[in-house]
Formats: structure tokens, C-alpha cells, sequence
DNA sequence: TAGATTGTTAATCGATTAACAATC
DNA sequence: TAGATTGTTAATCGATTAACAATC
């Protein structure tokens, strides 16, 4: 057990140097070094030395690191072994575009089922998962040990269903609705995919570019 | 005209600072201290007049700042008002979903139409976009002057899709695979939104709390 | 063995926070 | 005027980078 805070500048690189590793071993490479990988990923060795010290030593002198083992290593400091189960909530477009398109198993996450309000969907299968309706939510977190929900309905009940989500005792929300669910003294945990701050930083960059 | 570079994460809360701001605008409130902006975000207030110090002066003394004044400022501090032309390329799920959801014109972007290489959905048109053959692609772009491009094709064509973007004087793409399009050399800018690294993220801090 | 590369400590750099004169 | 709050400069903090002994 730790007891120091490791830095989300150095939890947010983890999933890009396990890709990175995934990505060497399709390719039938067994070893690689942190200069190879800061190559690939375009930081400096040391960053990536100094990022995997936290958690372990992985590596070998004068060899480097094991493709398969550190990545091994890396999904588990992800908690990729943990099989977190989540449900999905809002089966609409994006709802669904994750069900169909989105690998949860790949990212250690067992997705149970989903639920949307809309008769038309209820009772259907996308990629094997069931959507439930939307009623049956409230009962069904309290009957089943689930994690995780994957938020993803029309911002005008953005709020009300988290809170349904928060009170019986989900721990994380994955949050698709382009608004801040946050209660700042609550201890539940919400990760963001807010599509247009993403756009409009590529939207600075690109007027940049265009200024000079 | 500046001659230093401003930090990433300084231009990252722009847009959070933008959807505050546009929140207490239809809250009807018309002015807000620096002070008031942080604790609306949970970050100081210090942080936020560093910020907005790189663009300007938009505040007043012992004021503070007009909600709308302030919001528009940022707003063209993210290049919102160059009305960036845009082509969605890949009208699967993800990206008809951005399509029939997402808000492209509230982010100050012209999408003009999609492409795909299904049959079943060239010459439909979603929430007013018409959707064309991916044949047609490289035509249209040499046809059309078009700043961005949001890319939700299928990993497989993600690399080779890309070439045809960049080929055809594509300055910018909002990239949906979850491969890195990355050529270190190129001039092109991409933003990822890598939805399995930000999921994974989410499990790390998941898995902590579980530790305690 | 010689060369390569690790894990870690020290140095540097940059970002955040605090302080404060200016002034509405 | 007195109080509030800005924009900016200085101080602090943390993250990145460089250096290097250890060792495969």
C-alpha cells in the first residue's frame, strides 16, 4: 500500500503506454526499452522510468521491459482484473453506439445490461446486452452488486438519474451527458467525456494555426 | 499578437469555463467574481485570472465579470467565431450519433455533410446533414475548402482514411478511433478522444478507493 | 567483459498559488 | 469613502528531465 498520491498526469498516461504495449506485441515484438517506448509515444524515457517507479519495477537493466509482462502489469494497476460490473443508462444514440461498438471486456469491465425508457428499445439485444426498462433501474441496483453506470441519457435528466444511480451505492459514473453532475462534497467518482471541450481545444489549435 | 506559448491546460478549462459560464447566463445571473467562477468549478481563483490574463482584460475591479461579456470573450479565444468548415467521415453508430446529437454549430463548427461506404445510408440525411459515398470523399474535399474532420470510420480504414484527409489539405481532425493516427512529422492537428483511456482512468480510481 | 538500460536521486522547468498595488 | 476585486508580480509547489550508480 502507498502512502502518497500518484499524480493523474501519470494515471492518464498508463492506458496510452498499455496501448502502445498491445499495439508491439500484434506486431511480434517481445522486448522493448523506455527510449523505444518514448519513441513511439513521443516523450522522453526517464517520464515513462519514472511514471512505472510508482508502482513496481518491471524492468531489467540493460535489457528492458517485456512487452507482455508490462503490459501484464499495467492493466492491473488499471484494475483491469477486477471485472467491475456496470450498467448502461440512456440507450439512445450514443448509448448504443457504445453497446454495439464499445469492448468493456477489453477494458475489464462487465457490462450487465442496459436501460432506456423508450418501449421501442426495452426488451431488445445489442451485442448481448439486454435493455431493461428504466422503471426496473431503482430495483435492480439494489438486487444486484453493480460498480459502475455508464451514464448516457438527454441532459435534462442527467441529474435526477445520477442521483438514483448515486443512492444506491453506485461508486463511479462514466458520464456522457455534456453537463457536470458534480456534488462536490459527495464521494461518488465521475469521469467526464465531454465531446465539446475536446472539439473546441482542436477549434484554439486549428484558429492557432491560422493566425500565423 | 502573443510570442509565448500558452499551456495546454490552460486552454483545456477554457471550455469548462465556457459552460459555466453559459449555466449561470440562463440562471439569469449577469455578473460573477473570479472567485465565484472557482468555486462553481472547485479550483481557486487565482488559477482563473492567470488564465484569462493570456487573452486580455475582461474583468473590472471590485466587479468582477460580466457573464455574457466574459463568455463571448472565451469563446472567441477558442476561434468559435471562425465558423470552421467540417465533414464527419464514418456514419456508423458513434457517428451518427454525433450527428443526431451533437451540437457542432454551438461549438462554432460548420458540418457540411458525412460520408460512408454503406449503401443503406448514402443519401439519407440526419438532423439536416446529408450523408455521401465515401467515393466521393476525395473529390468534395478538393471541391470544398473544409478546415476538419471528424473521423468515426472502423479502425481497419482509421490509418488509409486519414492519408485521403491529409492529402487534401485537412488541417485538423477530431479522431473517434481508438488508434493513434499519429506521423510525428505532420503538420495535421488531431485531438483523440479515446474513450477506452479515459474508461480506464476511471477503473484506476475505482480499484483505489476499493483498496482503502 | 563491454554495452545497454534500468530505477532512483538531483536539477530544472513550468504551473499553481499567494500576495498586493491599482482602482472601480 | 470603504469594500471588493481585478491584473500582475513573486513565492511555492509539483512535474518533467537529466544524471548516474547499479547490474543484467
Amino acid at each position: 500500500m502507498r502512502y502518497y498520491k500518484i499524480s493523474d498526469n501519470t494515471i492518464r498516461r498508463l492506458p496510452r503506454y498499455l496501448r502502445t504495449l498491445e499495439k508491439l506485441r500484434e506486431q511480434g515484438e517481445t522486448r522493448i526499452s523506455s527510449y523505444g517506448l518514448g519513441q513511439l509515444l513521443g516523450i522522453g524515457s526517464s517520464r515513462i522510468r519514472q511514471d512505472l517507479s510508482h508502482f513496481g519495477t518491471f524492468g531489467v537493466q540493460g535489457y528492458g521491459y517485456s512487452v507482455t509482462a508490462l503490459r501484464d502489469a499495467i492493466s492491473k494497476v488499471l484494475g483491469m482484473d477486477h471485472k467491475f460490473s456496470a450498467v448502461l443508462v440512456g440507450c439512445g444514440n450514443i448509448g448504443k453506439a457504445l453497446l454495439c461498438n464499445f469492448d468493456f471486456a477489453a477494458c475489464g469491465i462487465n457490462l450487465m445490461t442496459g436501460f432506456d425508457v423508450s418501449s421501442e428499445v426495452v426488451g431488445t439485444t445489442h451485442n448481448g446486452i439486454e435493455i431493461k426498462s428504466m422503471e426496473e433501474l431503482d430495483c435492480y441496483l439494489t438486487e444486484n452488486h453493480i460498480d459502475l453506470a455508464v451514464l448516457c441519457v438527454p441532459k435534462e435528466v442527467a441529474v435526477s438519474t445520477a442521483d438514483i444511480l448515486t443512492r444506491n451505492g453506485i461508486k463511479a459514473i462514466w458520464n456522457f451527458t455534456n453537463i457536470d453532475i458534480i456534488e462536490p462534497g459527495s464521494q461518488i467518482l465521475v469521469e467526464n467525456v465531454h465531446f465539446s471541450d475536446s472539439l473546441l481545444a482542436l477549434s484554439y489549435y486549428l484558429s492557432e494555426t491560422i493566425m500565423d
